[in-house]
DNA sequence: GACATATACGACATTGTGTCGTACGATTAC
DNA sequence: GTAATCGTACGACACAATGTCGTATATGTC
C-alpha cells in the first residue's frame, strides 16, 4: 500500500484523521457532499470499499452499519509517501530534500525548531559540538 | 508545474539529471531503450514533450537536432513533492512526518546527522537550547 | 410483509500514461 | 536537384486509475 491516494480517497482519510472514533458511511457522506444529492450513497461506499483494499481503512461489520476507522496515522502515510519518494528519486536519503527546502526558505522557523529539537533527541550521541560545520563525509 | 511525474518521464528525468550536458532525444532513447525495436523514436520524443509542456525540461531548437536539459534539478522536484505532500496532509508543516521518520527508525543515522548540520546553520537565532543538556550553541 | 436504510458492485465517463505510426521538415549523399 | 536518411510534431490507441452513479441485495423496524 504504498501508492499515493487520490484526492476523493484523501478526503476520506482526512475525515477519519479528524474523527478519533470510527464513523459510519452516512457520516462521511453527510460531511463530503454536504448538498445531498441522494446519490452520493454508493460513491462514499465506493471509495470506502477501495480505501479498505489499499490496506488504508478498517472496516468494523459487527454492527449491520459500519464503521470504519483510518488503518494508517496521518503522519504514517505522509512519512511513507515521503519515503517512497525519496527511495525513487534520492537512492532513499531524504537529506538532499531537506536541505534544499531549507536552503530556499521553504520551511518555516517553528519547522526547523521542531526537527531539530526531534533530531537532537535522536542523532548518533557520538558527535555533539562540531565546532565547525563541515568535514564528517561519512562514516 | 506541482504534480508528479510519471515512471517513464522520471526516467529522462533522471537521465537529464545523471547528465550535466544537455541530450539528443537519440541519446535519451539508446539509454533507455537499450533493446531499440526502432520504434521507440516517437516515445521518447512524446515524453520529452509532455516534460516540455509540465514545464520540467528546456529544449534547445537552435540546432536542426533538439537538445533537452533538465529546467528543476532534482533535488528541487523533490522538496517540492515533499512540500505538495505537506500541504496536502500536514497544513504545510513537514515536521510530523520528519518526527514520524525519526521516531520509526527509517532514517539512516547518516541522513540525521547531514540533516542537523543544515538545520544547525538555518535555526533561527534565538533558540533557547531547550535546557536539554547536548546544545551546542555556535554556528 | 412493507418500508427504509446499508452494503456490494457493475458500469460508465474522464483523465493520465505509455506506446506507436505517420506526416512533414531538414540534412546529407549522390 | 533528387533521393535517402534522420529528426520533429502530433494524432491515435490501449490501458489503468479515478470519481460517479444505478441497481441489486441484505438487514433492520414497524
Amino acid at each position: 500500500m504504498t501508492q499515493p491516494l487520490a484526492n476523493a480517497e484523501l478526503a476520506v482519510m482526512d475525515l477519519l484523521w479528524q474523527n478519533e472514533k470510527p464513523m459510519t458511511a452516512r457520516e462521511i457522506r453527510e460531511q463530503l457532499y454536504p448538498d445531498e444529492t441522494k446519490a452520493q450513497h454508493g460513491t462514499v461506499q465506493r471509495l470506502l470499499q477501495r480505501l479498505e483494499g489499499k490496506g488504508c481503512v478498517d472496516r468494523d461489520k459487527n454492527l449491520s452499519v459500519h464503521f470504519f476507522a483510518a488503518l494508517i496515522s496521518r503522519d504514517a502515510y505522509g512519512a511513507q509517501q515521503f519515503e517512497s519518494l525519496a527511495d525513487k528519486l534520492t537512492a532513499g536519503s531524504i537529506a538532499p530534500m531537506i536541505t534544499h527546502l531549507v536552503e530556499h526558505k521553504k520551511i518555516s522557523p517553528q519547522d526547523i525548531d521542531r526537527i531539530r529539537e526531534i533530531l537532537d533527541q535522536h542523532a548518533s550521541k557520538k558527535r555533539s559540538t562540531k565546532s565547525k560545520k563541515r568535514s564528517r563525509k561519512n562514516d
